[in-house]
RNA sequence: GUCUCCGUAGCUCAGUUGGAUAGAGCACAAGUUUCCUAAACUUGGGGCCGCAGGUUCAAUUCCUGCCGGAGACGCCA
């Protein structure tokens, strides 16, 4: 295969990352040994010490074919050998392909890409629509760290897909029809029964002002969610206010949408803070007139049954090991869950954006609901079966009991307090290391924020999302060691060398890799593998590791080569340019996970 | 009771279809600033990868059992 090297931006053709091409090159010589091609996969090499990169494929070609591993690398080596692009080619242990390239060979592959919008990584060749599910706020409830991970894990996936070269849509989903509103109504109208909203016989216009404040909401909801587990009374009264809200009663409604939006307000605010992007702002409501024509279809085709006076789909398959619960749409007193309403949108979904992935970025403690749902929805055809329906299940963060978290007072912490604490933190560093002096103290502000969000992201998203975590407020607000600021650290370090130097992109430069820049070389180039691992499993965690490990070759880099000091032209001009390219990658990287970098800090 | 997930350095976490000497941050110890932002860099100590078997040339990774932790299991979300 040959490798085309271009310049310039507006020429670009697809290229073939260079790793993609060593595996290629080594793939052929197994085939030339009547070896799978698969093989040779090449990654970047565990020992550096020993070689930059290496093949472990002569081992499990060896298993396949019953060979000695040894002995498959040494009929491999030679013709890899033959190859000029190669400064050494070795094997090792028990049948490790180690290889080295050239300076040369590295040098022309990072100049091909020095100038590349995208930094050297294609989009994938077959785009899909893929909607995400994440964020999933309650109408009426405040958002606190609990929401952090749903809307930062969801968007950052929906950030990557995105950028690989899907047509990705991100939906809020928000809790807005389900029990907590009739607990909220049901108590405003205990309270204020004289409210014009709880007068059936009213006919007129309901306020356009709402009779409470999001401060009001955030109040009851805790209190009454707490009674209604103790009293049942109290809580029947709260499903019957559900319902008659699903029925759509001209006060309760009225009032729910004041509801909906003064949440929506707090919302906007909470997700601009944290630079969450969604696409839509649907919620459970907005699928509400599909649910009785579903249930209507279901019931028809046998499917939706009665049980125990509630309207169920039986999900059991026969070689279940485990027991299933039928998914509820309809209670017996007539209400819906959330089941349904997920069923329902399923529904919409299709109908409207015919995605061929739909991924919820949900609690991991749901799981089985979306067993239920994604089973419900296979079952009935609502669902074909070539649409991927995934939950990402997420873990639950805990205090340092192990316990989910609390505040000191036993509360949540709310979301805003969280990011207050990091803004104050981050404003009180950048007076310590007296940063930014001349600035106004808008743009202190504005830095302080982005200092403050990459901390609480990076945090966040540097753990594999599966699994539960120990919340750690001073971990979360730390500036140091890896954490989300030590790499606007970086980019803000490189942004002022190049400017201190005057630095101009200069797309026809050849890089010569030396003894200082070679490692951050090596660095740049897993950008698209490390991409497509993220992309292809859904983990913005690998992006993390990898930021964090391209930002620190940098700075060791940085620390022991002092660039604008240097007498030798090519070599500085070199340096500037792999320096150009390292605030490229942070940059492109930092945005995957949503993350901004100053100017300055 | 059944099922799911987890157990890696003192703490918080990585470890990519099984591969070489299991990595990082924090904490701890020692250095580095007449020079591009020290929110930094360099160096060091630290590990029966929960335990016991099994499969394999090779197991933190796969299988089984046990111990320990978390969670879910029809009318909340």
């Amino acid at each position: 295969m040959f490798f085309v090297v271009l310049w310039g931006v507006n020429k670009r053709v697809k290229m073939t990352s260079l790793l993609n091409k060593l595996s290629d090159i080594v793939g052929q010589a197994f085939e030339s040994e009547g070896l799978d091609k698969a093989f040779g996969r090449v990654g970047v090499s565990d020992r550096p010490d020993l070689a930059q990169f290496q093949c472990n494929g002569a081992m499990a070609a060896a298993k396949a074919a019953k060979k000695n591993p040894r002995a498959v690398a040494e009929s491999i080596v030679p013709k890899l050998q033959a190859n000029l692009m190669f400064s050494k080619v070795e094997i090792a242990g028990p049948g490790f392909i180690n290889l080295t390239l050239t300076d040369l060979e590295l040098g022309k592959y990072i100049s091909s890409i020095s100038a590349d919008q995208r930094c050297g990584v294609d989009k994938i060749s077959k785009s899909e629509t893929i909607l995400l599910d994440y964020g999933g706020p309650n109408v009426a409830k405040p958002m606190h760290v609990g929401h952090l991970r749903s809307s930062i894990i969801g968007d950052s996936i929906r950030r990557i897909l995105k950028f690989s070269g899907h047509n990705t849509i991100g939906d809020i989903h928000m809790g807005d029809w389900g029990t907590q509103m009739g607990m909220m109504i049901s108590e405003l109208q205990l309270v204020h029964p004289d409210w014009v909203y709880f007068d059936e016989s009213f006919t007129g216009e309901y306020p356009s002002e709402s009779p409470v404040t999001m401060d009001d909401l955030e109040e009851i909801y805790p209190r009454v969610s707490a009674l209604c587990k103790t009293d049942e009374t109290r809580l029947e009264l709260s499903r019957a206010a559900t319902v008659d809200l699903q029925n759509k009663r001209p006060g309760y409604h009225a009032l729910w949408k004041h509801f909906v939006t003064i949440s929506l307000q707090s919302m906007k605010r909470n997700f601009s803070a944290l630079n969450v992007h969604f696409d839509l702002w649907k919620g459970e409501t907005d699928v509400h007139d599909l649910i009785s024509p579903m249930v209507d279809d279901l019931t028809k085709r046998s499917y939706a049954v009665k049980d125990d006076g509630a309207t169920v789909v039986h999900i059991k398959k026969n070689d279940d090991n485990k027991e299933y619960p039928p998914l509820i749409l309809y209670k017996r007193d007539g209400g819906v869950l959330y089941g349904t309403t997920d069923l329902a949108t399923i529904v919409e979904r299709i109908k409207n954006y015919n995605p061929s992935r739909i991924l919820y970025i949900v609690d991991k403690r749901q799981s089985l609901h979306f067993e239920q749902v994604f089973r419900a929805a296979k079952l009935t055809g609502i669902a074909p079966e070539s649409l991927e329906l995934t939950h990402l299940g997420y873990g639950t963060m805990n205090g340092s009991d192990g316990k989910p978290f609390k505040t000191r007072s036993g509360g949540v912490l709310k979301l805003e307090d969280l990011i207050a604490m990091g803004h104050e933190k981050a404003m009180q560093r950048l007076e310590e290391a007296q940063a930014a002096q001349d600035l106004s103290q808008d743009e202190k502000d504005d830095i302080a924020s982005k200092v403050a969000i990459a901390a609480i992201k990076f945090a966040d998203l540097q753990n594999s999302f599966s699994a539960d975590y120990i919340f750690d407020l001073d971990r979360m607000t730390s500036f140091e060691g890896k954490t989300g600021p030590y790499l606007l650290y970086q980019a803000v370090r490189i942004k002022s060398l190049l400017d201190k130097a005057g630095y101009k992109q200069n797309p026809q430069i050849t890089i010569k890799p030396d003894d200082a820049g070679r490692n951050v070389i090596l660095t740049l180039i897993e950008l698209p593998q490390v991409i497509d691992i993220a992309a292809r499993n859904y983990t913005p965690h690998v992006l993390c590791d990898h930021t964090y490990k391209l930002a620190q070759a940098f700075s060791s880099f940085y620390g022991n080569t002092h660039i604008l000091s240097e007498s030798d032209e090519v070599k500085k001009q070199g340096w500037l340019e792999i320096s150009h390219m390292v605030l490229c990658q942070l940059e492109l990287l930092l945005d995957l996970v949503g993350i901004k970098i100053p100017d300055r800090m």
